[in-house]
RNA sequence: GGGCGCGUAGCUCAGGGGCAAGAGCGCGUGACUCACAUUCACGAGGUCGCAGGUUCGAUCCCUGCCGCGCCCA
């Protein structure tokens, strides 16, 4: 193919941007050069982010998308400023999540249930699902870019991991923070087994307030009502309690009152955990159903007598006609009969909050029942240290609160689980003696009575409790493993908000214990991704948007562009199609303008060194614009704002690089002035690669692609050098001269835009202006012609005036006139004119206050005076030139 | 009840003691201009929730109030 004009060859690049065509050869290319890996090199800085494990359970959302979008920026870049960069990427078995949903596929698949196979089975098919579900994660990651080194993958039951939380178990136990002990648990009657405070969510629902009435023995008939949500736990009930020194009820306090329908005589206490203010001030205690209760229970050495059994049905503690009966049928049965009997005094609405799963959302039953438990005292208070003296800091820095306040009112983890899938804990209970035994292996015998009849302990543990470990345990931990050595501590963990709790915090105390160290110094904490109408996506709501499908329409750098435009630390943040589709848009600007370029420089260019170049006020400008865009990236970048960071990126590609330096220099690339073409050859390449640097991270693939296709580069962007704007030579005159430029050309396309000049017609232009600025225009005419159409420009000193038959318009000290061949509206100008007037001398007024207010000027810092005594003089300027042109044309 | 956050253009959100307050999307007008219509030019649109206070100066800091959301009990 020829082409017209000499200097310009056709692109091999098609003339959008395809992403379907080129992420998977880039992400190849990347994978075989090996960039994602990372390897212990004393001779480098490390920087470490450990990847937030994917439960495998199956897809990833776009908070995934979010989560890894904001560390493959961090460790991107990182990689290009030259750390040895490691992103730890890795799985998480998710015990209760994982085993749901393998037991829902069997049903549906096989008709089986999980008791229909023995244990081994059952997790021996959780294994092979996991492998399936992993290997999808993995590649949905892959496929939004990220550049973890995958080489180090890790699951938290794999072998090393295993056996790192088998070291802690055994390791906290002998140190006694591990305890086994009937306590009040959460109980998912869903799930079959226990909970973690932390995972039962507490929702409002309406639900009834049942006032009851218990008789008081050795009284004259007196009675005591206590009101009640749950009326059939009364079955268990083993004392009344009110407020220590409650008038109405002091005199009762020792006495002892009957539980209706049981007949049980039970005491009545007093105690300050009594709300006198709730419901009639006295309350029944369950000590074996109620958290309040089980406490209440221990300060007063109450028995505790369980009635709903782990099942969800009255146990054969509750009389005959009740036991085996689902609790909500028995609430019922025992409702009537209260009534019947004349115990019922009244039942009110009632807005209650009611503990549910936080992965099922069965609601809970709190049960007494015999659990493993991590004693916290000792393990939070290091870990609250850390954070107070600033080891370890959250961005944005009220989470510290968060933490803080959690950790502060923390009480002892359970971490036994009675499920199948996760880690076994190591202990086995002797069966002659019930000696307890905790060990790394499986011991011979029992140390007491020497049987060898050992049954080992059939629950697993928390998940959480293998996550906790992960900072170190995917670095070998408790071997000391060079790894170890180099790369931990991490450097940054970037998670969402709502796992603090669950997960930030125990990283915390765990590492400190273990590790003698901090597991990270900053914790990037980002918000949810939200729906378009701000709910929270979810599969029953339907709302839910795949990455993938994102990535299917849009391209992975517009999912990634996407998720960071505008985003802040801590914020949530909605999704919609229209910012992917600007993440798009940008990719193919750049597309174009590389394009553009490449068809302007030969195959095998090499751009001159800067420095010798003969540069125009416009090169000048673009690298001194440049410059200070590194400048404020790497500031934002700095304090992890990243979304402030792309967008400075995008302002400067889009708006100064691609439209006006591209635009200005269009006619010298083609032009016949061989040093003009190579100054704006070069400082085009420059501008170019710059920017695909600094945006690298943000949007790897398109960047990438592009590095490659511009000429003169061999090596791979993702290990390029991050830019240092110190190389950039600056000019404040000719960013002033340039910015002045675009001041005028905008105010000629103003006044055509005003009388509707069509686009293609050329015209004149008159400007009326000092010595210093007519001077500053000369080198600009040619610019006027191209972006402005005007073909011919006539400076006039500051003397003159401005042609009869003109539009004017006023550009800091200078008039800009557009003679009109035609009649001019003269009543429609002086109306234009006398509104820009208005604001003048709003403005002047402005300015005349602030100066004339001895406060201020003696107050406000030097520059802030100097800045505003320009503004006075340039409103004055400004007046003066509309109010002559005024005169001129009303005279 | 305690804690936290939010309230800025039609929508979604940035910003932050001194700007003539910004972006994306949307809207109006015009243009298929030789990198890009996934584009370009021009335009409309804001008492920065309300009321006080601090300050020479507040949309920004402080206090209170109103509205919305979340977390913990």
């Amino acid at each position: 193919m020829q082409s017209d004009d000499a200097n310009t060859r056709d692109s091999k690049l098609p003339h959008r941007y395809e992403p379907q065509k080129v992420e998977q050869k880039v992400y190849d290319y990347w994978m075989q050069g090996g960039f994602f890996a990372a390897k212990v090199d004393e001779s480098k800085e490390p920087y470490t982010i450990v990847m937030p494990p994917p439960n495998v359970t199956g897809d990833l959302h776009l908070g995934h998308a979010l989560d890894n979008t904001l560390q493959d920026v961090l460790i991107r870049r990182a990689r290009m400023q030259g750390y040895e960069a490691l992103w730890q990427p890795g799985t998480d078995h998710a015990g209760i999540a994982t085993q749901h949903v393998v037991e829902k596929r069997l049903l549906q698949e096989e008709g089986i249930s999980r008791r229909d196979m023995s244990r081994q089975d059952f997790v021996d098919e959780v294994w092979s699902w996991k492998d399936e579900l992993e290997e999808s994660i993995i590649s949905t990651l892959q496929r939004m870019g990220a550049s973890a080194d995958w080489s180090r993958k890790r699951f938290t039951l794999d072998e090393g991991l295993s056996r790192a939380v088998q070291e802690v178990f055994v390791q906290l136990y002998e140190k006694g923070m591990i305890y086994r002990g009937d306590y009040l648990i959460n109980w998912c009657p869903g799930c079959s087994t226990a909970l973690s405070d932390i995972e039962v969510e507490h929702k409002d629902e309406s639900g009834r307030l049942y006032h009851i009435e218990y008789p008081v023995l050795d009284s004259d008939g007196e009675t005591v009502t206590v009101a009640t949500t749950r009326p059939e736990t009364m079955l268990g009930d083993t004392a009344l309690a009110i407020y220590p020194d409650d008038e109405r009820f002091a005199h009762l306090v020792g006495k002892t009152a009957v539980v209706p329908l049981v007949n049980r005589e039970v005491p009545i206490i007093a105690d300050h955990q009594v709300d006198p203010e709730f419901g009639t001030g006295a309350v029944k205690v369950t000590p074996a159903h109620d958290p309040d209760d089980f406490e209440m229970g221990l300060r007063a050495d109450l028995p505790q007598v369980q009635v709903i059994g782990s099942d969800g049905n009255m146990t054969e503690n509750a009389p005959d006609e009740y036991s085996g009966l689902p609790y909500s049928e028995c609430r019922e049965l025992v409702v009537g009969h209260l009534q019947q009997k004349g115990y019922l005094k009244k039942i009110e609405d009632h807005q209650h909050a009611v503990g549910h799963c936080y992965r099922c959302e069965t609601g809970i039953q709190p049960l007494i029942s015999r659990q493993w438990f991590v004693r916290m005292d000792e393990l939070a208070e290091p870990a609250v240290q850390a954070v107070l003296d600033g080891r370890i800091r959250f961005i944005p820095e009220r989470f510290n609160r968060v933490y803080l306040n959690w950790m502060d009112n923390i009480r002892d983890w359970c971490i036994s689980r009675q499920l199948w899938w996760g880690h076994r804990i190591p202990a086995w209970y002797c069966q002659e003696c019930d000696e307890v035994i905790v060990a790394r292996q499986k011991p011979q015998m029992c140390p007491e009575c020497c049987s060898d009849s050992l049954r080992q302990e059939t629950d697993v543990l928390d998940t959480w409790f293998s996550s906790a470990l992960w900072p170190f345990s995917t670095q070998g931990w408790p071997e000391e493993t060079p790894e170890m050595e180099y790369f931990y501590p991490t450097d940054v963990l970037v998670t969402g908000w709502d796992i603090i709790p669950f997960w930030v915090a125990r990283m915390i105390f765990s590492a400190l214990e273990f590790t003698d160290d901090i597991p990270f110094s900053d914790v990037l904490i980002h918000g949810l991704v939200l729906d378009p109408q701000g709910r929270k996506m979810s599969k029953s709501l339907g709302n839910g948007v795949h990455p993938l499908e994102v990535v299917e329409e849009y391209g992975a750098d517009a999912l990634r562009f996407c998720m960071l435009f505008g985003n802040t630390p801590g914020n949530d943040m909605r999704f919609f199609w229209e910012r992917a589709e600007a993440g798009r848009n940008f990719a193919n600007k750049l597309w174009n303008a590389c394009r553009f370029a490449i068809m302007h420089l030969p195959d095998d260019y090499q751009p001159a060194a800067v420095a010798d170049l003969t540069l125009r006020p416009e090169d000048k400008w673009l690298l001194t614009r440049l410059a200070e865009t590194i400048d404020a990236v790497d500031e934002y970048m700095h304090k992890y704002q990243l979304g402030e960071a792309l967008k400075e990126i995008y302002e400067f590609s889009w708006s100064e690089l691609c439209d006006w330096y591209i635009e200005m220099s269009k006619p010298r690339l083609s032009g016949d002035k061989k040093q003009d073409a190579e100054a704006a050859r070069t400082v085009l390449l420059v501008g170019l690669r710059t920017v695909l640097k600094l945006l690298h991270p943000f949007m790897p693939f398109v960047t990438e692609e592009l590095w490659d296709a511009l000429p003169g580069e061999d090596s791979a962007l993702i290990t390029a050098r991050w830019p240092q704007s110190d190389q950039l030579p600056r000019s404040q005159e000719a960013s002033d001269r340039v910015t002045l430029w675009m001041a005028v050309i905008r105010c000629a396309r103003n006044l055509r835009a005003e009388v509707n000049v069509s686009p293609a017609e050329q015209v004149q232009l008159s400007i009326i202006a000092d010595a210093a600025d007519r001077e500053k225009l000369r080198e600009a005419r040619r610019h006027f012609s191209e972006l402005a159409g005007v073909k011919e420009l006539h400076l006039m000193d500051a003397s003159s005036s401005p042609p009869e038959k003109a539009l004017v318009d006023v550009v800091g000290n200078m008039r800009v006139a557009l003679p009109l061949e035609g009649v001019v509206d003269l009543q429609q100008e002086r109306q234009r004119l006398e509104k820009k007037l208005e604001d003048s001398l709003r403005m002047l007024q402005r300015s005349r206050n602030k100066l004339n207010n001895e406060q201020f000027v003696t107050k406000a810092p030097d520059e802030v005076v100097e800045q505003e005594k320009e503004r006075l003089q340039d409103a004055k300027d400004q007046v003066e030139n509309l109010r002559s042109r005024i005169k001129q044309i009303s005279g």
